[in-house]
DNA sequence: ATGTCGCAGAGACTGCGA
């Protein structure tokens, strides 16, 4: 089984990349990000043309927005962070069975966070909080659980083009990978890391100043797995090939193979 | 230091968020 995470910037403007891509990549479930469309626009049919006839959705008006593209039937579906109030709609979570039993999918757009010492940083690590208190919630009701999506947090030195010049910057500082750590320490695994993976392996290139030509980006985009789904994890990889489409989104989706059966 | 996008509400561009 597949699973995989992509922030879209505008399911609108990327419909055609998501048709393409899922054509080439028949994915079980397709985790998206920054849909800025509502419900109401959500392309449902389209999606069911290509393979998804389960897809929950959870958008708003020009910004944020997510929603989880299934083949197989979506469970218990979840909008935003239970006992975190939140005026935007970054996280959807879902349940899918497989042949291994269900796995509960959680799928967020976290909060940029815009600068250090700023509002939005501060409602970056209110919301970072809230959203730590559910996923351990949600995993000790699921022994089988995803995090994934667009973290806006590089982990590590090494998730970074320039680590030095921009320590302490936004997606780097200190307190993120805090935060990051913090849920890696709830019990989850980055699965990216699990695997032998190319130098400079990132997800996002800006689109200014030829980021992605000259690959100055960021690994901010991730596939986190409980234990108990760990030993069943056999790959983990960014496909860099639709962020050389025309009129590409600023990021590439990652994939996660988890072995069938076990 | 921003040379790029996408969106909304205008008003044929500007501001915002990323």
């Amino acid at each position: 089984m597949k699973i995989a995470t992509w922030n879209v910037n505008s399911l609108t403007a990327r419909l055609p990349h998501v048709l393409q891509w899922t054509a080439a990549n028949p994915v079980d479930l397709l985790c998206l990000q920054e849909l800025k469309l509502t419900d109401d626009k959500f392309p449902h049919d389209a999606l069911r043309e290509a393979g998804y006839a389960h897809c929950a959705a959870f958008g708003q008006k020009t910004y944020n927005g997510v929603a989880i593209l299934s083949r197989h039937p979506l469970q218990e579906v979840v909008k935003n962070i239970e006992g975190f109030e939140d005026e935007h709609a970054r996280v959807i979570a879902a349940t899918v069975d497989t042949a291994h039993g269900p796995v509960r999918v959680m799928n967020g757009y976290f909060v940029n966070g815009q600068e250090p010492g700023s509002e939005k940083f501060a409602y970056k690590m209110a919301w970072l909080t809230g959203l730590r208190a559910f996923v351990q919630a949600q995993m000790a009701r699921h022994e089988r659980l995803v995090l994934l999506g667009d973290f806006n947090i590089a982990p590590e030195d090494r998730d970074s083009f320039d680590p030095e010049g921009l320590r302490e910057t936004i997606h780097h500082t200190t307190e993120e990978r805090e935060h990051f750590r913090a849920l890696l320490a709830l019990g989850l695994v980055d699965s990216f890391r699990m695997f032998e993976q190319p130098e400079k392996s990132f997800s996002w290139w800006d689109y200014r100043m030829l980021g992605y030509q000259k690959n100055r980006g960021l690994r901010i985009d991730h596939i986190l797995v409980s234990e108990g789904l760990k030993p069943h994890v056999k790959a983990c990889a960014v496909d860099r090939t639709p962020r050389k489409w025309e009129k590409p989104s600023d990021h590439a989706p990652v994939i996660l193979d988890i072995a069938r059966g076990a």
